[in-house]
DNA sequence: GATGAATGAGCGTTCATTCAT
DNA sequence: AATGAATGAACGCTCATTCAT
């Protein structure tokens, strides 16, 4: 059986490219298995059956499944430093800019729940296998919100700090609020786009000098 | 017993009271093997044979696995509750009380890092088994800031806010410290200490009314 | 946890005869799981919790669970015994000594399914474990209904033939019907009295002496 | 394939066709199981052994247990409809086909005690998860004799009656000496034959208009 | 480029049974 | 008389992977 005669990951988009190469069926396949059944269940046999192929099919475009999710790893990183870029140049002013890049890092998170997991929720000893050379291109992406921190405090916006270090306090809170909510952890009762944009507005607030953060809203 | 005779998990502790029962012993070896191989590697048969036991020998204490790591879930949320109850004991005042607590949980996600991953990290699609009626003493955890953080609303300290959203923030903050340093995705050169110093301190900080909040630094 | 305070088989009973002994208990607990869960997963454990003593307590009273099943062949092989002679005396001509018991024989494998399993449905490579001794006991029960046919032969009412074979040809009639039954294998539209109603009618009938039932058909 | 170089279920037949599949040898091995040791000793591990394969290897053609026991009763099926349907056309009066049928059907049986036994002995609790549209199939097997039973009373040899009730009263009938003759109850003293010979005989013999069959007595 | 055939290792779990107490 | 502790063997099943074609 082949790609064209078997339920498809999307119909629409195969008859808008028909000639998706498996490759791409293969990860698309297993980033919509990351969503419906987890990573727990992501079987190599699991993605061959959703696409019509048989599971030995895989081994010719992937070495093993670690190279796989590490593919996905890989897209995952480049959407978010897409996403990131352009919410950077959306704004002027650096503090326009993170706020813009948290909402970003947040929206990411959350509409891309299968690739956030693979990126940052995995288990390390998993995640130590990923390629040395591809964790560069991975952290460049928290670079981009240093730079906008470092723009910040040469214009005396923020307060002085090691940007890189404020760049992972960033991070740090924007991945509690993703990891929390995508498990489900939270209350009902709590209404997520207000905890996010909560967190947004205090991710910057904080990184605002003392003197300039808090006298405003007192006016 | 053989337990004596085969390697222990702490051989340490065993010698101090010796006579740890079989339940203890399954319960903390899985712990051990959470931290080393992550949940996705927990086996019955890999606790077993950590402890010298067969793998049959753990259903005399656990109905299941799922009743093993419940077991788990509830020592970790039982310490975790003693931790945060000792820290808001320790200051008076609400923002002191606060800070304490979120630095008593991170620690307790830093040092205890299996009893974080099960409560806290592993796929809501297990979790959703734990048991109804330990959810709520679950989530006792979080009353204990909400608490803290409303005493400081009525005593001016902490800007007029939901508590029970503030409280979800915090969480959401410590949360994304913990996770990210102990799924060692936080660069090397990073100061772990540095970071979680930063985060307890804009935790409490975000929540100052406005007007205090700023005064004094500028001071 | 002793009898008195757990659930046991039939409350009911149990203040009657108050001080039943253990070993009734298993019997009677096993017997009610043989109904309700089949013998496929009696266990011995099974039994036990059942009746809140430890597995290890069946030990004292049955060998092994061979033993145990076993033991209630016997009873059921009793029980089957008593209604039978009964039935045998209800009436005073052989054929109707011979309906009287094929009825109660159905009544008995419909009424107590446990026992009928045991006794004639659980493969013989298990039932050939059963004591050669004890053999003897049950075929006896075959030899009252082979009796009721000598006499039948001997007046002249039944066909002149081995009573032996003929009994083996009633038996199998009779237990056809219980099996088919009881196994849920009968068509629901068929009404279950009626077709015991029939098969008892045509085993009598078929031992009837040829003058009687057949001769006819040829002229 | 290693099959040639292993014990084989039936070395006569193998150097036949040679180039037997191992889905054959799956369910060849799974039936010879079947009679030797029974259903309850029916295991994965045990046919793959046999055959000389890994117990993996069965899931490359059957889904389940289920799914391979449910092979062998549609194979079972088939060979008992195929014999009846031969013993039906091999006769012309409806009572020579009857009869012709009952000894097929006993034949079948005791011939092949393990298709017997998986399609009308095994624990109902078993049958029922046996695919509904299948089940009609099973049931056209006793729609057979139904037909050549209304034959009989449309012509007048049968005395009147609902057709299905006496279909089922003859299929019990020529059950019960099947599972007693092959689960080796019966005793040894018995001739099978003369009590196969007897029951096909009787079978026929209770379903002849009364007019016929018992107008004498009255004489 | 794709597959069918096959597997060893492992999983959670159940079971009858033993033994020291 | 009764038990708690323990186990080896087995069960159905899933998985990532290999290899010949």
């Amino acid at each position: 059986m082949r790609l064209s005669s078997v339920n498809t990951v999307n119909p629409a988009e195969m008859s808008e490219k028909e000639e998706k190469s498996l490759r791409r069926a293969i990860l698309d396949t297993a980033r919509q298995l990351l969503t419906t059944v987890g990573y727990a269940r992501l079987s190599m046999r699991n993605i061959a059956n959703e696409i019509g192929y048989s599971a030995t099919s895989i081994y010719l475009y992937f070495e093993s499944k670690d190279d796989l999710v590490h593919a996905l790893i890989d897209e995952g990183v480049d959407l978010l430093h897409e996403r990131l870029t352009q919410a950077d140049a959306s704004a002027s002013t650096p503090e326009a800019r993170l706020e813009a890049m948290c909402r970003a890092y947040v929206a990411f998170g959350i509409e891309r729940p299968e690739y956030y997991e693979i990126m940052y929720v995995l288990h390390p000893e998993y995640i130590k296998r990923y390629p040395t050379e591809k964790y560069r291109k991975a952290r460049r992406n928290l670079e981009i919100m240093a730079r906008a921190i470092q723009d910040g405090i040469d214009s005396d916006v923020f307060r002085d700090a090691e940007p890189m270090l404020a760049a992972n306090l960033v991070w740090s809170q924007l991945h509690g609020v993703v990891t929390l909510l995508s498990s489900e952890r939270v209350d009902k009762r709590i209404d997520p786009d207000q905890l996010i944009d909560a967190a947004c507005q205090h991710v910057v607030a904080s990184l605002r000098s003392w003197g300039q953060a808090v006298a405003e809203p007192s006016r």
